[in-house]
DNA sequence: AAGAGTACCAACCGCGACTAA
DNA sequence: ATTAGTCGCGGTTGGTACTCT
């Protein structure tokens, strides 16, 4: 059947941007806001995909964008986000103000996965690399080795309990799997329910569940049967609509975090201790969409 | 000084998800 | 239930700047 081009590439213009389309967009935006990027090339007389004026807007005109080199602070927490979400640069984004998920992913290609070499880890799976090459290593061995490389990579270094070794098990009562690289060696479903409060490489990831939009006075049984339903890996069958947001990804503010309806009125303190909802990361760039 | 190699990053491409008809 | 339109994401490419020999 094929696929429809998503413009009439006959007549738009390709590769870098000139100062004057920059220009154009940025001032169509201004008076207009974001949306409808398939008409907004031709509303602003702009000879361009709708898709290109979305990636160069997001990516570089936005005015909320931070540019320049990224911190240590930074690195660390891209690091952390990768082992917990692999490539899942939109939602790392999310956890970065002032960052975009192109920037990042970027900066991981060019700079981190090299970094991580240098540490002797491998970039994909998080493990030391002579772990990878050994398949046969006693788990055991493998949780001392992944523990150590935690602790080396957090300024804390802290140590896990073993319980919190498995980066996805505490997603895994999400219907999918948050990140591709996870399944091979650690099958979701051989997964126990999480305890309530679990951290893990320094962010906590507590878990919960809530019917979107959440209300601070919901009943509290309610709350307790989502839960139960999501640590039984059927959160998914009792309603299409509910919030999945993932607590305390260095959420830095009252009503950061989630972009459905009404969790995000919510002060994250007062949703940080209703400690039955279950939540998902969410992009969460507030001029994004 | 010049050519080769490498690093960086903006932009493109293709696909999946979502939605409305 | 199906189809077409649209958006957003992740992988990849290509141009430019920088470094090395």
């Amino acid at each position: 059947m094929g696929r429809s081009p998503c413009c009439e590439k006959a007549h738009t213009n390709k590769g870098a941007w000139t100062k004057e389309e920059d220009q154009r967009l940025i001032a169509y935006i201004k008076a207009h806001g974001e949306g409808c990027w398939r008409s907004l090339p031709k509303a602003a007389g702009l000879l361009r995909c709708g898709k290109s004026c979305r990636l160069r807007w997001i990516n570089y005109l936005r005015p909320d964008l931070k540019r320049g080199n990224f911190t240590e602070e930074e690195d660390e927490l891209i690091i952390k986000l990768h082992e917990l979400l692999g490539n899942k640069w939109s939602l790392i984004a999310g956890r970065l103000p002032g960052r975009t998920d192109n920037e990042i992913k970027n900066y991981w290609n060019t700079h981190i996965k090299r970094k991580l070499l240098a540490r002797g880890m491998d970039p994909h799976t998080h493990r030391p690399l002579n772990a990878i090459a050994g398949a046969a290593m006693p788990a055991q061995q493998l949780r001392a080795a992944h523990q150590h490389q935690y602790a080396a990579a957090t300024p804390g270094g802290h140590h896990l309990q073993p319980q919190q070794q498995d980066p996805f098990a505490a997603l895994s009562s999400s219907a999918e799997p948050a990140c591709s690289h996870s399944s091979d060696d650690e099958p979701a479903g051989s997964a126990t329910p999480p305890p309530p409060s679990r951290r893990h490489l320094g962010i906590d990831l507590n878990l919960s569940i809530s019917l979107a939009p959440y209300q601070p006075g919901d009943d509290p049984a309610v709350k307790q049967e989502a839960a139960t339903t999501a640590s039984h890996n059927n959160a998914t069958t009792s309603t299409s609509a509910a919030c999945m947001c993932l607590n305390h990804l260095g959420f830095q503010g009252a009503g950061e975090g989630c972009r459905c309806g009404g969790a995000s009125s919510v002060p994250m303190q007062q949703q940080a201790s209703t400690q039955h909802m279950f939540r998902f990361i969410a992009p969460l760039e507030g001029g994004r969409q």
